[in-house]
DNA sequence: GTGGTCTAGACCACC
DNA sequence: GTGGTCTAGACCACA
């Protein structure tokens, strides 16, 4: 697979941020085992620490265990990850509207374009 | 002034969007004169070169212009001013709204979100 | 059984530990035979070949004994139990000891802590 | 400076462990400014890419943070350097002390061991 | 085979 | 000068 990355973030929060969403998203579900770091790595065309660098992102936010051995797999804790998902929404919106509201739009205009954007 | 800084996001791209929201705001009339280079790089704690490079960025987006000898002013334009504005506000939901599509939020629990949030 | 395991401690020291304890508190009697390779491994849910490496490490330290065709049996030499509970006593006061010295904590601090902590 | 390590732990956590440590006993101040990356891997003899690993994790706990071009910096919040002492002290002692227990270690026994340890 | 640590050395953006 | 990211490749312990 050949990827492009962003300049401005680092891959490997790209990575994170990629990996993340699959998972919160349930596209892998709770228990199932991720690539191993080298497939990975092959995968997104980057060098095995930068994958290593993201599991460890991932575990220390808690959606990813690694078992020694054995290779890395999503929680099975699956309240926590619709927790995440909840976490994430709320984080994105409040950031999103405050910044909207600090630069002066009102509240129509913005749910005017929102909703001019998800049309079909 | 004290300040502190996000670590992901260089100081001078913050200083921008910062000075940058001021003026769409109007908070900064067009045609009205930045402080000084050392002026603001005092208020801000940051290092001339830095306010240097958020000048040319400025200058750039065309929202300043620099006049020899006398200093930095926001442009006189004020169409171009509300057309940023609506620029800014375009990008700022396309983005938004995208990951939120991106991550299976339904449009509801979008605008939602959002309303509870910008409630008084 | 299910089972977890620290991360940063390897499964076959954290279960040597744990079978050590055992014997020290005389849960299991000296000269009582512990349950088959096999066994443990299914007990445990992992490999054989980590109860074996467990094994190894309980003869080396001389708190159980293999006898060939039969089984691992814990040693039946009690003197040298209690010398070990001593010697383990000894350790693990003297790094947690020396640990909190070095951190700078008093010492009435430190037994205050931990009179609270045992207390009902 | 030649410097020895353990080698069940990782080199990165000792030297986190350590630094950690000058900084809640206040060997380091407050606000004060760390050797560079260079220097520090220089001065503990490992690569500069493991002290990157140390600032990074000492970063995450809250203890140092970072300035874009300037160097890392002992966080100048001294009330959380305190409640982190206090944190560490109670992990410790409980990590001790229900360790103790569970091995059916007496209370007097272990006040004792513990005095016998910190004697002059 | 797996993940985890470490080194060497490069390059970057920022100040 | 500083910290931060990334690569290449090695070695290790664990299962």
């Amino acid at each position: 697979m050949v990827e492009s990355y962003s300049n401005t973030q680092p891959i490997y929060l790209q990575l994170v941020q990629r990996i993340c969403r699959q998972i919160v998203r349930r596209e892998v579900q709770p228990g199932e085992k991720l690539p191993s770091v080298r497939d990975l790595a092959v995968q997104f065309g980057v060098n095995p620490n930068t994958i290593q660098r993201v599991n460890m992102e991932l575990e220390r936010m808690g959606v990813v265990e690694s078992r020694r051995g054995q290779g890395m797999f999503v929680t099975e804790d699956s309240t926590r990850l619709t927790l995440m998902r909840e976490h994430l929404k709320e984080e994105l919106i409040t950031k999103f509207a405050s910044e909207m509201k600090e630069l002066g739009y009102s509240e129509d205009e913005i749910i005017a374009g929102i909703q001019a954007f998800l049309l079909p």
